[in-house]
RNA sequence: GGAGAGGUGGCCGAGUGGUCGAAGGCGCAGCACUGGAAAUGCUGUAUAGGGGCAACUCUAUCGAGGGUUCGAAUCCCUCCCUCUCCGCCA
């Protein structure tokens, strides 16, 4: 969310911002909103502070022996019922104007880092960097795309799935979901020796925590809904790891506290029939082990970059070649204000593929969660990072493509052959 | 799910209608004392919002929301959460 005292003073400065982003907005009406909403607040204040005085009077005036019923007290019991009513209209009126400009104000996303570079959609990211040697097919070779693997390898029934659930969501076997289940681990191994701390937090949560870092209001159709409670099904770590910290101080020397979650993931994915229907790309369960740091303000650019690195470490360490794509302003996510993109090489479909989304979102979810950091007397809200480390599944796709062996097997990076128990896939 | 107990500041804990944002203690910070420390003493020590250059000041907050009252931590209602026992259960 945004801060209210910049759209009263600057709404100039957020116009231009979010214009980065290809929204034109006029923001004048909000502007005025937030002011009058500031004015009620300080009429009622005031009204208040002279009903609190006369409170006080009666009581001194009983306490020095007036007469409870005499005509003395009842005038002023008289003039603070009179300004009891006066506040009660006033409240009414604040919180109205309050739940208004709430809601406008949620929905509208964070202002892009100055950094960001501006763009209008996907085709204007910029690559920052390569790591690796992408595979290609040499000659009189053809490769496969993962989901022809997986399906010749028996290492997941979608078929059987649909019968479970519907439609992309995927039953993962044999030695499919011994690799899924090594990979959790392989990731979670690796940032915890780095310093993170390992959490598995609840798989549902509720409106608040989702509000509190930015999927509601505006997100609503992307999650899945429970009927009875008010309990939805996490669409990222981000979302339980963010709310860990809800409404909480914490000392500065603390920072940054950094957190690897493993949980599932899931997502609607509306608005996307048709797209990727075959394999792990897009389903609408699938595993995600999150990095997310809460860190000082003065540091979020540098952990940034940490963050990214600690992503891109475990592609390194998995041998999968990888750009690094830098989200231009027209691509930020809702909450973002600058992403790094990694995009994994499928040497099978013979293209980079999303895989993790590393992203500062400077201080909107604090905003928004009421997280601050105390600095000696100053108390002011933290930064949030997030960035996957990585999407399993779509490992799992990225490692068959770009392992694949004439005979049909997978070979796999040496990192994983302890928690596999061996260097190769073959079915069965 | 049933029965009971309870939710007060960073922590413990007092407070059952008035001057209570809240005693006391612990913790923490500063100062004094000390060669240094401990002990001791003094002072300070919540959050959010509004106004002010600032000192400061106003409002709200004792789990949340509503009600009674001139006035609520205190009385009433609803909800949430925690604990104990019972039931169910991996």
């Amino acid at each position: 969310m945004l801060d209210q005292r910049l759209l009263r003073d600057d709404p100039e400065l957020i116009t231009a911002q979010l214009g980065r982003r290809g929204l034109k907005l006029d923001l004048a009406p909000l502007q005025a909103l937030a002011i009058q909403e500031r004015d009620l607040e300080s009429e009622r204040s005031e009204l208040q502070a002279e009903g609190n005085r006369i409170g006080k009077q009666v009581g001194q005036l009983i306490k020095g022996g007036a007469n409870p019923g005499g005509p003395e007290v009842q005038a002023l019991r008289d003039q603070g019922n009179t300004i009891k009513h006066q506040v009660a209209v006033l409240e009414e009126q604040e919180k109205a104007l309050e739940s208004q400009l709430r809601e406008q104000l949620q929905a509208l996303p964070n202002l892009p880092a100055a950094e960001a570079p501006d763009g209008r959609d996907e085709r204007e990211n910029v690559e920052v960097k390569r790591w690796g040697q992408p595979r290609q097919a040499s000659a009189g070779e053809s490769l496969e795309e993962h989901w022809q693997i997986g399906e010749r390898l028996n290492l997941w029934d979608s078929e059987r799935s649909v019968r479970i659930a519907q439609s992309r969501f995927i039953t993962l076997q044999g030695q499919g979901a011994r690799l899924e289940r090594a990979l959790i681990s392989f990731m979670l191994d690796l940032h915890t020796a780095k310093g993170y701390c390992e959490v598995m937090p609840p798989i549902l949560v509720n409106s608040a925590s989702l509000t509190g870092s930015g999927q509601l209001p505006k997100f609503a159709e992307e999650s899945f809904r429970c009927a009875d409670d008010d309990l939805w099904l996490t669409p990222t770590a981000e979302v339980p790891v963010t709310s860990l910290h809800r409404a909480e101080v914490i000392p500065a020397e603390q920072l940054p506290l950094r957190y690897a979650a493993y949980t599932p993931c899931f997502r609607r994915e509306a608005g996307s029939y048709g797209r990727d229907t075959r394999g792990l790309i897009r389903l609408h369960q699938f595993n995600k082990v999150e990095l997310y740091w809460f860190c000082h303000p003065e540091h979020s650019t540098e952990a940034h970059e940490q963050i990214t690195r600690d992503a891109e470490a475990v592609l390194e360490a998995l041998e999968l070649p990888y750009r690094r794509m830098e989200l231009c302003t027209g691509d930020l996510g809702f909450s973002a204000a600058r992403t790094y993109d990694l995009e994994v090489w499928l040497a099978g479909a013979g293209a980079y593929r999303e895989i993790s989304s590393c992203s500062v979102c400077g201080d909107f979810q604090a905003r928004r969660s009421a997280i601050r950091c105390k600095d000696g007397k100053t108390t002011q809200l933290l930064h949030t990072l997030n960035g996957s480390g990585l999407a399993v599944g779509r490992t799992m796709a990225a490692l068959l493509e770009n392992g694949q062996k004439d005979d049909g097997s997978v070979r796999l990076p040496a990192a994983l052959v302890p928690y596999m128990g061996t260097d190769r896939i073959s079915g069965g």
